[in-house]
DNA sequence: CAACAAGTGGAAGCCCTATTCCGGTACGCG
DNA sequence: CGCGTACCGGAATAGGGCTTCCACTTGTTG
């Protein structure tokens, strides 16, 4: 681990890359992950040599993006946590979410796609389960939602009205507003109907999409 | 109108075009839209310039298949119309679309991204959608599901199940079961909640994407 | 069965994008 | 202030996939 850093990046390279971060961000969440990289140096001011030099690889770049996304989510995630009624906390969160989901188009998508073997370390996706699982956990202990659901449930569920009403240009976040609506309803505890199977984790899911990678 | 028909089309051509259209469909669930024509081709037993004799583009290739799918599933609805109870009725059909949704991922990805521009005249679109509509009446008619929500609604929460399943591989139906029974639960009549906006029809959803498509 | 046209396969062409390369620019230090 | 080097821009390159084209094959018809 002989980390040298010998000379620590000249200042308009730093400002460039953060530019860069920055148009990428913008244009990948308008346009969806299939907007160019040309697109994404124009909107920098850049070359695209430049935005080719910070991240080696479109790829490279969408990831980059993504773990600024997971940051801003946690960050959601953890106020959630500071409400002391559990059920408020876990709705509003779940409206954060998919509030987010939507705003980043693109992103959620690949964030959907992404499997594990892209890129090893991603402490904040780790925290961001977690705070999502002690969300879910504390509304059922509270009885606030039904317990035959799991924090992957959750996920997924919301990820769907996400996607759902992508398309809906300016209605969207009245839709969006409606949809969870919905889905809260049905997630609260009944007596009536229980759900066949079991709750899903994220360490099911997980084996899922490695399983599928194949 | 002077259809003449000189000639009925060889026989093998004929042969070749439903091998064409069923290795697409097959194809395309499997792989998604992003699969090549090459590999159509090849899975038809055919080079790939009899593909595109017979559909002269992708685009093309994609919408036959399309067509296809709508008669499955506007046969789907007439059935469940049948029922004579409404509320089951309208949730088996629900099922129905979403198994379908489920089974022909990358086709109901276009069917939703599918604006009118592409196509005219698509009558069996108009069939479905009429089926969906008076489903989605009957049913509230009868008390069976909330009265604040319109039929397209009804389809864009469930095609949105269908995405957020769509890479659960072998667990995928059992999830799936899982989502449709919450969002049946979330469409009973609610005392309690109410809906922010009103409810959602096919005129205004295409409204919407018209607008957006410019 | 012969002759003709419709149909076929797959190599070649073409376009659209990511990535590389390199002559020029400008930061940072002495 | 002036030099060396990191960095920049964008033209050129590379690669992937859809579509076209044409020499060859096969159904069809008299």
């Amino acid at each position: 681990m002989t980390e040298v850093t010998p000379r620590p990046m000249r200042s308009d390279a730093r400002r460039n890359r953060e530019r860069v971060l920055a148009a990428a961000e913008a244009v990948f969440s308008e346009l969806g992950l299939r907007a160019q990289v040309e697109e994404v140096a124009r909107r920098a001011g850049v070359g695209v040599g430049t935005v080719c030099r910070h991240f080696p690889t479109k790829q490279a770049l969408v990831e980059a993006v993504l773990e600024a996304m997971y940051e801003s989510l946690v960050h959601d995630a953890q106020v959630a946590l500071e409400q002391p009624d559990a059920g408020v906390a876990f709705r509003s969160f779940v409206v954060s979410l998919s509030d987010f989901q939507a705003r980043h188009r693109g992103l959620a998508e690949q964030m959907a796609a992404e499997i594990d073997l892209t890129v090893s370390a991603r402490p904040l996706r780790t925290a961001l389960r977690e705070s999502i699982s002690a969300l879910v956990a504390r509304a059922q202990d509270a009885g606030a939602i039904r317990s035959d659901i799991g924090p992957a449930d959750v996920a997924l569920l919301f990820s769907g009205v996400a996607n759902a009403t992508a398309l809906a240009g300016d209605l969207q976040p009245a839709l969006r507003e409606r949809y969870v609506a919905i889905i809260l309803d049905g997630l609260r505890p009944l007596e009536a109907t229980t759900l066949s199977g079991r709750p899903l984790g994220f360490e099911q899911l997980e084996r899922l999409k490695k399983r599928r990678a194949r």
